[in-house]
DNA sequence: GACATTTTGTACTAATCAGTCTACAATTAC
DNA sequence: GTAATTGTAGACTGATTAGTACAAAATGTC
């Protein structure tokens, strides 16, 4: 039963915007253009300013539901292959989306924190509490694997995931700035013996 | 004696360039608006399309003086303090302006790398032989050090080298994505760790 | 001093940007 | 069926973008 008076939207609401984070994640924040992200979310723009308030709070909704989508797919993936396994998928994850695209797209929370650095100090806001909240999920699972004894080194489970989140935003830039593949081969290696 | 023919320059050419440089530097590529970048070089528009083909070039040249001025520095420092310390002072030099300043600018071909990948592709070919030279600069570094027994890694000076500067890029990363002070400071402590 | 040459100041252009306005379409309530 | 309500299409706005056009200014040569 309906219960809305008026014309009923012709789009889903968190379609349309999982399809603008997408985007964002693709393009960056200033440079998705308003018009292209409606190309992109398949509405026009009388319908967009009436559903989100503007383009910044578009891509504060679009950083919320990246942090809540990565964390659901990391903790789904340490149930089924364990801690150490799952933190390991992140640098694996990103040198097979290098092998099969050519590229690769990043960490759209750390992408975001580089490009809105004192710039956007509301995004940035959010962003620095979404990454500080997906570092504290990898030392826990740090913790868990160190229990379980897939991990031995007996630093503190902080110091690992830090280091270990650290060299892995490393590698991303790394590659982006242009790499060759023995020095991206090399930095995969310290990542997992970071992890040992 | 003057050889040219017609008005003469007002302007410094190498001057305005070091100028634009910084203004680049500080607010990346294209974040930097004509107009804005001609405030800070203190020319006009008409002189500036005069002197410089357009702004993509006057990027390509400034990046070009930021590797020389770069390599300058590094290899003055390393004849003043060693090799080791020279690539520490790397991280360091960032920590300290991050203290004095509250925020820090990274390394300018690097944050251009991350911007113009998959964007500006004439750009990136140009960062990213920059960017292999001044790792290979760090490489002679580490080997020097080796020979000197600064370092008593035995590791070949390409990894030790990869690593560290993969491990710097990171915490520039990490930083202007708002991480906390402890998580800074055991970065520091981890990049000191892999040039022993 | 006249003239060729080069630089400079200012006004302009055409494109693009985020965001608004208005007329109209599609629905529920009564 | 009519009124109230909500959504949509497309034209519009004003700011900003990189880059251009042109006349005036400043120099060397003769």
């Amino acid at each position: 039963m309906r219960t809305t008076v008026g014309r009923p939207k012709s789009f889903d609401e968190g379609e349309v915007l999982a399809l603008a984070m997408n985007y964002f994640w693709e393009h960056g924040y200033e440079n998705s253009s308003l018009d292209d992200l409606l190309t992109a979310m398949g509405i026009k723009k009388s319908s967009f300013y009436h559903t989100f308030k503007n383009k910044e709070d578009l891509f504060s909704r679009c950083l919320e539901l990246y942090g809540k989508t990565l964390l659901h797919y990391f903790e789904t993936l340490k149930n089924e292959v364990g801690p150490k396994a799952a933190l390991l998928a992140l640098s694996e994850g990103m040198i097979n989306e290098l092998k099969e695209t050519g590229k690769i797209k990043g960490c759209l929370l750390m992408n975001s924190g580089k490009e809105c650095y004192n710039r956007h100090s509301a995004l940035s806001h959010q962003i620095g509490v979404g990454l500080q909240f997906l570092l504290e999920v990898c030392e826990t699972f740090v913790k868990e694997a160190q229990e379980r004894g897939e991990i031995s080194n007996l630093k503190e489970a902080k110091q690992i995931a830090g280091r270990y989140i650290n060299a892995f935003n490393g590698m991303i830039v790394t590659i982006q700035a242009g790499a060759n593949q023995e020095v991206i081969n090399d930095l995969r290696e310290h990542l997992s013996e970071l992890l040992e």
